[in-house]
RNA sequence: GGUGUGGUAGUUCAGCUGGUUAGAAUACUGCCCUGUCACGGCAGGGGUCGCGGGUUCGAAUCCCGUCCACACCGCCA
């Protein structure tokens, strides 16, 4: 063994022990005739010390040592004359008898320490030095924390992982797959699965009653800073349940990981409708650290001759509590944000709610304080508070009152990543209409069932139906998502013809789950959980890059492989696939 | 596909309205230093100012194009 012992463990209790430790160096503090060097492993750092009146060869090896060396030290547990209160191993240092040095190392063209001087760029590339940072380890332990607690919960409850195939048939519902050639079959591809899907629910009708697995998935989409072209799911499937089991037993994991994750009781999970969700809120996924409801003020503002009111479809208002002091400066530059073309609102109004009970409202000309108040009282505004008024057609005004009061509340510090708000977003519509490509689609994916009360609608009235869907949502991000599925052949036929798949179509791309159906499937449903997120989630941070070990960049290349690449001609020429010019 | 921000020493950045020998910090190299822990002191090396074009007597600086990174919109059943 190159070591009895790591370099975050040793303590004043092992003064005397000879011990050996191996790692790296991470700094090394040279005075001449003393020089001390820092041991880092994943464990900690441990101090080495080398003087001259001990040991003058071994110093003049000491002061030789850079960065990122790999040495092996064999010496006494001293008790330091200068403790270091900073970190756990600082009332000790090693004494070296014995140094070896393992390898050598290039100067690292960052600093490898909590707080690195690299960008994110240069990181990327040499991401095995910046994993060797305590910040980036942290997440990687958190990770595999979370990792450990589903597995635990879900054990616990009779689950069963089974691992899905990866090369699967490519659909063009939904996300853009990435696609593997096929050398055995030229001219055909696999996909790689957005989600194992499909294959969960064969699990189901296979009898294997509860399924688990925490599962890379793969979608061809552009990425964000929560979103990666492959990234991995908890994904969950239970036969015999009905929504209510579902929520109840993923509200008890979802309570078990921040509990012994984070130590957090987030409580019972209150629910929303998707309908009360986008009315309050404007938003399937809201933010419930705070209030800051819509306030619908339609009936209020119509026939006073403010023209932009008078013709627009939705007059909407928040409160942003003792926000009335704003300068012209700030009004001006918060009318500027909401213009931005990501927000694309026309213009924003604003009353502010004085102390002394007067308002004063950038619409004056055509309100008088008897409107103002009225608006104030619609919307629950006290004195000192700030009104702010967005308007135009429904759908559009909601999404940008959204943003306009996500943005208010992390000006007003309600939005602190230590706590935790979660809820279920319940009863999503069954399918949206797409104008552009004038169909339907399904809002989850087309094996959600609709609510058995509104199947009828299902050729008369899809917009209005209502689905057994659910998502869970936390702090404003979605979390997770599932439904109950269909496991009726004939419903899922209805289903498929109302997305405008042909009965060819669909027998083409999932007849084999058809054919499943028709063997008894059982009543089943299940959840997929963003594992990523949910991790960076725990970790408080918005990205969720460094919590994945090897992430891609922007363009969905791996910097540090520099992938994609190029193939050789004949690797092309085994596939039979031809580049075009 | 679009919007925004950025690209200058190994690294992180400053360099404004055009005129400097292109700087700072840190890292690196050498010398000095016996109790540091962001050690300190002295000295030194280090630059295709992303790339291409243009304006100008003169461009890191202004303009156009392009590439790259990040954030966002579209997209993500």
């Amino acid at each position: 063994m190159y070591r009895s012992h790591n370099c975050g463990e040793l303590r004043i209790e092992h003064v005397g022990q000879t011990v050996r430790l191996a790692g790296w160096v991470a700094r090394r503090r040279d005075f001449g005739a003393l020089t001390f060097v820092d041991l880092r492993d994943r464990y900690g750092i441990t101090q080495l010390s080398f003087n001259e009146e001990y040991n003058k060869v071994l110093l003049d090896s000491a002061r030789s040592l850079g960065r990122e060396f790999v040495v092996q030290a064999i010496g006494k547990v001293t008790e330091r004359s200068n403790k270091n209160s900073k970190i756990p191993t600082g009332d000790i240092e090693i004494v070296v008898e014995e140094l070896q040095i393992l390898n050598s190392s290039l100067v690292p063209p960052f600093s490898i320490e909590e707080e690195t001087d690299g960008g994110d760029d240069i990181r990327m590339q040499y991401r095995y030095l910046d994993l060797r940072r305590d910040p980036v380890r942290q997440n990687l332990m958190l990770r595999h924390q979370v990792a450990r607690q589903v597995r635990n919960y879900l054990d616990n409850l009779q689950f069963i992982e089974v691992e899905t195939p990866v090369l699967i048939k490519s659909t063009p519902e939904g996300a853009r797959d990435f696609i593997v050639p096929s050398r055995m079959n030229p001219g055909q591809f696999y996909a790689l699965p957005q989600s194992p899907q499909t294959f969960k629910q064969l699990l189901m009708v296979s009898g294997f009653d509860r399924y688990y697995q925490i599962v890379k998935c793969f979608r061809d989409e552009d990425l964000r800073a929560d979103r990666q072209p492959e990234f991995t799911q908890i994904d969950c499937e239970m036969s015999f349940v009905e929504q209510e089991d579902i929520l109840n037993l993923f509200e008890g994991m979802t309570r078990h990981l921040f509990k012994e994750v984070k130590g957090v009781d987030i409580g019972t999970l209150p629910r929303m409708t998707f309908d009360d969700a986008m009315s309050k809120y404007g938003n399937d996924k809201p933010d419930i650290r705070f209030g800051m409801e819509f306030n619908y003020l339609n009936d209020l503002v119509k026939g006073k001759g403010f023209n932009v009111f008078e013709t627009a479809e939705c007059v909407l208002a928040i409160c942003a509590d003792n926000c009335a002091n704003y300068t012209r400066k700030q009004l001006d530059e918060l009318t500027e944000w909401v213009k931005r073309p990501q927000i694309g609102a026309k213009g924003l109004v604003y009353v502010m709610c004085n102390a002394d009970g007067s308002y004063k409202s950038s619409v004056d000309k055509f309100y008088n304080q008897d409107d103002l108040k009225a608006w104030a009282e619609r919307c629950g505004a006290k004195a000192g508070d700030l009104l702010l008024l967005l308007s135009g057609d429904l759908h559009q005004v909601r999404k940008q009152m959204s943003e306009l009061r996500l943005e208010m509340g992390q000006r007003l510090g309600y939005r602190d990543k230590n706590v935790f708000k979660a809820l279920w977003v319940i009863d999503f519509p069954l399918v949206e209409f797409d104008a552009d490509n004038n169909r339907w689609h399904a809002m989850h994916h087309p094996f959600t069932s609709p609510k058995p009360e509104d199947l009828d609608k299902l050729e008369t009235d899809p917009g209005a139906i209502r689905a057994n869907a659910y998502d869970l949502v936390i702090n404003g991000v979605e979390i997770g998502g599932g439904s109950i599925r269909i496991h009726d052949k004939n419903v899922q036929s209805r289903m498929f013809k109302l997305l405008g798949f042909s009965e060819d179509e669909a027998k083409y791309q999932f007849g084999f789950l058809m054919n499943a159906f028709e063997f008894g499937a059982p009543p089943h449903g299940g959840i997929a959980f963003g594992f990523d997120r949910l991790c960076s989630m725990f970790g408080g941070a918005d990205s969720i890059r460094d919590f994945i070990a090897f992430p891609k960049n922007n363009q969905g290349r791996d910097m540090m492989i520099d992938a994609p690449s190029n193939i050789e001609n004949k690797q092309l020429d085994e596939l039979k696939i031809a580049l075009k010019a």
